[in-house]
DNA sequence: GTGGTCTAGACCACT
DNA sequence: GTGGTCTAGACCACT
């Protein structure tokens, strides 16, 4: 499991956290039941006060993304599919929104479509090279 | 010059009142060179500290969108290009983000073309029941 | 004698006048014992409040570049070399600034000549494109 | 860090904190990654509301120069890049001004030159005593 | 009347 | 501890 910290973000710390590990989990890098790092040891490797570890962790429980046991640590949920969903409805959402600015300050359905295509091209393109 | 304040809403109140003027004057509600409501003027339509709306007319006229003039008030800009360019830059930007966070969990190219089309759909929907 | 307002422009009204009007009184464009417009003439061509075109002129005054005849009007002053004097010592004041500027961050006293030089050419150029 | 203020000073407080920070900065006596004073530890040490702090270091945000981390406090940018060519082109219209209204008032050529120089030296004489 | 600056003090989220 | 937002109210310059 791998997380870094870029000091310069805006986001808050924890929420650089919980973005970053819920990207591996529903990306597929952390599998089903895998143990997430200790918030101890997680803590020491990036540098971060353990309280700040502890709430990103306790975040992620409450999206549903992770489960704890009591005393073993923090483990990758099995059934993601509650979590999938509300990730799809979150980016259906924004994608909405952005339609409606683009509307609004004249930029065409053409200019959006071809944003979003080279958006894919670029990624397959990188795709491409990692092989 | 129609400004609500939504305590719900999580943005801070100075920037429900930026995004709100922003997007009047990107959609040609406000006219270039029109005066906006006063400061003081505002603080009461509204209830709203003065200071809170001087914030705010402050961060639109950093970003080009209008001007001040001591003693006499704040007005549309004349040439709102620059604001146009950088609002579809921001647009495209959030844009290929969705399209990343798509990719990574597993939501189809498909999937993401048909919730822009739906939207467009909802938004011509929208306008036809205005006539 | 010619004023124009810039609506945009950060300066006060009222220093706007004044510069303008020293700028025609300095370079020559209006000559000793010449007359001013009136306060009320000028307030109607240029349509700003006639308070504000008086507090320019009383200003003028008070830097001994024009002066007033009750009742008659404003004229320019018939000797200058005092306002020649502080606009030169001005000018000297803010180009050692520049210098210093320019040393903190850096940029070279090559570079700073350079500026100078392409603004005398340019000032040159403009000059014989008039005639 | 060194901040005074000089209530003579015709500059709003807020305005000589950021003049000075960004000198320190630009000239490298604050290094990149450094932090700031906190805003009320400044507040305290100069005797300023914390409120004007804020105002002036939000500002040199605004510019590139400093970074905010929630929480933790502000820090010197690493790249300065861009901060530097916008203080250059300010010294470079500053000098081109100048240029302008000594012509304007029969200013010689070699009067500006000879300023520059002196300004050289001055700063040259200067640092030889500080050896 | 207009905006611009500043103080004093509160409450919040984050570390 | 850190910064971010907001209120309340004062005083200033400019129109």
């Amino acid at each position: 499991m791998i997380v870094t910290i870029n000091y310069r973000d805006k986001r808050p710390i924890y929420k650089q956290i919980t973005d970053s590990i819920k990207e591996q989990i529903l990306s597929g890098v952390l599998k089903p039941d895998e143990q997430l790092t200790s918030v101890r040891q997680l803590a020491m490797e990036i540098n971060i006060n353990p309280n700040t570890i502890a709430k990103a962790y306790a975040e992620l429980e409450r999206s549903g993304i992770i489960y704890s046991a009591m005393g073993r640590g923090y483990f990758v949920n099995n059934d993601l599919s509650e979590a999938y969903k509300m990730r799809e409805a979150e980016i259906s959402k924004t994608l909405c929104q952005c339609v409606g600015n683009a509307v609004q300050c004249g930029m065409s359905k053409e200019k959006v479509i071809d944003v979003i295509e080279k958006a894919y091209a670029e990624i397959e393109e990188r795709e491409r090279e990692k092989e």
